[in-house]
DNA sequence: CTGAAAGCGCTAACAC
DNA sequence: GTGTTAGCGCTTTCAG
C-alpha cells in the first residue's frame, strides 16, 4: 500500500498559492465576491487546492462552526426489512438536506439504545432519529429535554411530548377487521405483537372497534402472542387454531407473525384462504411473491422516514419543536388472496 | 422545548474543580495512575463533571487526536435485505472495536458512489466498507492509494489490488446446477445478474463447468436476464420458459430473481415444484416462509459483513494493508421445497 | 483587497 | 502531583 500521505491543509493551498490562510479559505467558500478578492488570486486558490487534492477536513470546520451536520439513527434490528427501509429513507432524505448520516443498531436493548444514543450525543450530532425498541422513553426524553432534536419512529407513546411519527394503526386494524367481516368472518383470532407499545394498543383499539361496530362480542381467548416475531406468530396462531378450531381468520400484526401463522397452518392442515383466511399488518416486498399472495395493511414504510428526517432538521434548523407532535401517516388495505369469503356451512 | 444549553465543556469540569484543564482531562481518562495524580483530585473532577453532565466533545477530541473513530459503509440500497444485513454486521462489529458507522445509500449510482465516498473522506472516517455499484472501480482504487483502509464487499473485481470479500460464487454456482442435475435435469434456464460483475460472471463459470462435468452441452439460448432485480427474472424467466417450453429446471443468480420467476412460472401454468424446479442465490430470511419454500444457495451474510469489518478495522490499526486481498466465504446448499426430480416422461 | 490573530474543545510535551 | 503552553485545521472578526 502507498504510504498514507496525510491530507493536506489549508494552510498548504495558501502557502502554496502564496497567500494567507483566511484568503483561502474565503476563496474556497465562495466568499470572494463577498470580501472582493481578485479573480486572479481566487483562480490561483482554487488552482492550488486542486493540485493538492485538498478535501477540507469536516472535523476542524465542525469544531470551528459548532455544527457537525450529522444526524443519527438508531434502529433495534437493521436486519428487518421494515427498520432498514426507514433507515434507508431518513439517510437519503438527510443526505438532500445536507446531513451525514451515523447509525447504529440497538438490537433490540434498551440499555444499548440508551448508550448509542449517549455516543451519539458525544458525537455532536445536531438531530437524531429513533425506531425505539418500545417501553422505555425516560432517555429519549431526557436527550430531547438537554435540547437536542429528537424524533421517534413507529413505536411510539401515547402520552409523551416527544415528537413522533407512526402509522395509522387504529384505522388500520379497523379496516381490516371490517373486510374480514364483510366477508363473513364473525371468528377471527388475532396475533398479538409486544404488550405495551404504542402499534400494539392501538391495533387492538382498533379490532375492538371494529367488532363492536358489526355487533360482534370481543373474545378474549381468541388473543394472543406478545411479540412482533415470527416465532411469537407461530406459536400464538398454532394455540388458536387448536384451541378455537371454529376460527375462519387471522389478524396478524406483523409480517413475521404472519409468516409464523402462514406455518402453523399448514402443520394444521389449513388451507389459505380456503379454510382460513389470513390478514397482517405491514408490507414487505415479498409478501406479494408469496404463492399465496398476503393481503396486508401496508404502511407506507418510506413515507415513515422521510417524515422523520424532515421533523428532525427542520426542527434543528428552526431551533424549535414542531407544534404538532404526534404524527399520523395513512395505512393503505392491499388486497392480494389471502383472505377469502368464508365457507358456507 | 427547553432552552438548548450548550453541552459543558472539559474547562467547565476543570473550573468547577478548581484545577488545570489538562488535570481534568488526564482524571477523566483514567490516566490518574500513570500520572500520580491524588485520589483526591481524582474523585473531585469526576464528581464536577458528573454533576455538570460532561460529554467531552469527540469532534475537539477528532481533531486533535486526528482520529476519528468513524468507520463508513456504502451500499447501493440499505432497504435491500442482502445490504442490510451487510449494513447490520459492519455497524455492530465496528461498534465493539470502538467505531461509529457513518452510513450512505449510493441508489444503484457509481456516480452518487463517488460522491459519497468524497464525503466520507472528507469526515475522515478512518476505514470504508463499500458495496460498490459494480462496474467502475477506478475510484475506489484511487481511494485506497491515497491511504484510506477500503474493503469492498460482494461485487468485486478479479484484477483488483483491493481488499475484497466475497462468496464463492463458482462452487455455489457448481452445487446448484449439480442438484439439479442429480435430480435428472438436463434442459436448465440460467437467470443472470449484471453482467461484468464478478458474482454473476463466476456463478456463470460455475454453470458452465458443473454442466461440462455432467456432459451436458451450455447452451447460450437458455441464459437470459441482465440485473439482479425482480423485474429482470421476471422477463427472463417469461422469454425463457416460451422460446424453450422444455425447460425443467431454473437456477436464479439472487431471491429478487427468483421472485420474478416465481410469478412468471404461475402465470405461464408451470407449478414449482411439479414441473418445474427453481433454485436460487442468496437466502432472505423470507424464502422459507413462501409455501413452496426456496432450494437456495445460501451466501453467509452476517460473514461476509463482518469480515468486512474486521478487515477494515485491522487494516487501520496496523497501518497496512493484509497479504490475502479476495477474500472468500463460502456458500450453503439449503435444500427446502423447490428443487424436484424431473417428471418421467 | 488581504493578513494577523483568536479561538472552537481537547490532549500531550514540557515545565516545576 | 499539577499547571502552562502549544497546536490539531478551520473560520472570522478586526485591522489596514
Amino acid at each position: 500500500m502507498k504510504k498514507a500521505r496525510a491530507n493536506s491543509t489549508l494552510s498548504d493551498v495558501a502557502k502554496a498559492a502564496g497567500v494567507s490562510a483566511s484568503t483561502a479559505s474565503r476563496a474556497l467558500n465562495g466568499l470572494a465576491q463577498k470580501y472582493r478578492i481578485s479573480e486572479a488570486t481566487e483562480q490561483l486558490v482554487k488552482q492550488s487546492a486542486e493540485r493538492l487534492g485538498f478535501r477540507p477536513s469536516q472535523v476542524a470546520r465542525s469544531l470551528r462552526l459548532q455544527r457537525t451536520g450529522l444526524l443519527g439513527i438508531v434502529v433495534p434490528d437493521l436486519s428487518n426489512p421494515f427498520f432498514s427501509a426507514i433507515a434507508r429513507e431518513v439517510t437519503v432524505a438527510a443526505g438532500e438536506e445536507g446531513f451525514s448520516a451515523i447509525i447504529a443498531d440497538s438490537d433490540g436493548s434498551v440499555e444499548k439504545e440508551r448508550e448509542l444514543i449517549e455516543q451519539m450525543e458525544a458525537r455532536n450530532v445536531e438531530s437524531l432519529v429513533v425506531c425505539p425498541i418500545g417501553l422505555d422513553f425516560a432517555h429519549l426524553e431526557a436527550a430531547a429535554s438537554r435540547g437536542l432534536p429528537l424524533v421517534t419512529v413507529d413505536r411510539c407513546q401515547a402520552n409523551s411530548s416527544l415528537v413522533q411519527v407512526t402509522s395509522d394503526h387504529l384505522t388500520g386494524a379497523h379496516q381490516a377487521i371490517e373486510l374480514l367481516i364483510e366477508n363473513g368472518h364473525q371468528r377471527i383470532g388475532i396475533l398479538q405483537g409486544l404488550h405495551g407499545t404504542l402499534p400494539s394498543e392501538r391495533r387492538l383499539k382498533g379490532v375492538r372497534e371494529a367488532l363492536a361496530v358489526a355487533g360482534i362480542d370481543y373474545d378474549q381467548k381468541l388473543v394472543a402472542g406478545d411479540s412482533f416475531t415470527q416465532e411469537s406468530g407461530y406459536c400464538s396462531a398454532r394455540q388458536l387454531l387448536t384451541e378455537s378450531p371454529d376460527l375462519t381468520a387471522l389478524f396478524a400484526m406483523s409480517t413475521p407473525n404472519a409468516f409464523g401463522a402462514f406455518r402453523a397452518a399448514s402443520e394444521l392442515g389449513r388451507k389459505i384462504p380456503e379454510n382460513l383466511s389470513l390478514i397482517c399488518f405491514d408490507d414487505v416486498a415479498f409478501v406479494e411473491f408469496m404463492q399465496v399472495p398476503l393481503t396486508t395493511i401496508a404502511q407506507n414504510v418510506p413515507e415513515l422516514g422521510r417524515r422523520a428526517a424532515l421533523l428532525a432538521t427542520e426542527q434543528m434548523q428552526s431551533g424549535k419543536s414542531p407544534r404538532t407532535k404526534m404524527h399520523k401517516v395513512p395505512i393503505k388495505l392491499i388486497q392480494r388472496a389471502s383472505v377469502g369469503k368464508v365457507p358456507p356451512l
